[in-house]
DNA sequence: TGTATATTTGCACAATAATGCAAATGAATG
DNA sequence: CATTCATTTGCATTATTGTGCAAATATACA
């Protein structure tokens, strides 16, 4: 998992609904699911849980015909963490 | 401090490199310090520290002609610990 | 006051990213 | 094997953002 590209995941307002979304869940979502937190085209959230996916921050697992969504709470945690500690560090520190 | 915006001003290569130039250094830079990470025009930083200050991430104190800019250190890493808190909690935990 | 230096801003252009629709893919089920 | 449902992908369009150059602004200093 990248800082960058995790941060550029996180920087549209579609893809941080759709976050936001899924960490109210305590149960994965299919894209249906996901969907009903914004207006736009069900592809295009597709596209969004794809992005969100290759930046590390939500898994995908496939049940049938539908596919699982649910978010990597540790893994993204620790990353912003780990970041809070880089920029809290001065480098005399 | 809106999570949102902390997140889209950290999604680009540029203000990422400009960041940790300034996060690197314990004393304020002025414009020309902070240009010396990336090889774009010096207005383009300009216009990147701008983001940047309107996202709250850094602050900038004008002595003279020139403009020292130094990273909010506690509040974005407040933020982004937060943000992790969030993430991590499911809505029974 | 005129000049030099640091920074910002206006503007045009290039590059990226988001979006919707239609079509394709994959999987269950009659 | 055709049909249905969930999801993804190709493609064209629109919207947003990053960039460089030139000009404007602000400040110090001769």
């Amino acid at each position: 998992m990248q800082t960058e590209t995790v941060f550029k995941a996180l920087s549209d307002p579609n893809r941080m609904k759709i976050l936001n979304n899924l960490c109210s869940k305590d149960c994965p979502c299919n894209v249906g699911e996901v969907a009903c937190c914004c207006t736009v085209d069900l592809s295009v959230v597709s596209r969004h849980l794809s992005i969100l996916k290759n930046a590390g921050i939500i898994s995908a697992e496939k049940r049938g015909k539908e596919v699982f969504y649910h978010v990597n709470r540790k893994e993204v945690a620790a990353l912003l963490r780990q970041t809070a500690a880089t920029i809290e560090k001065t480098c005399c520190s």
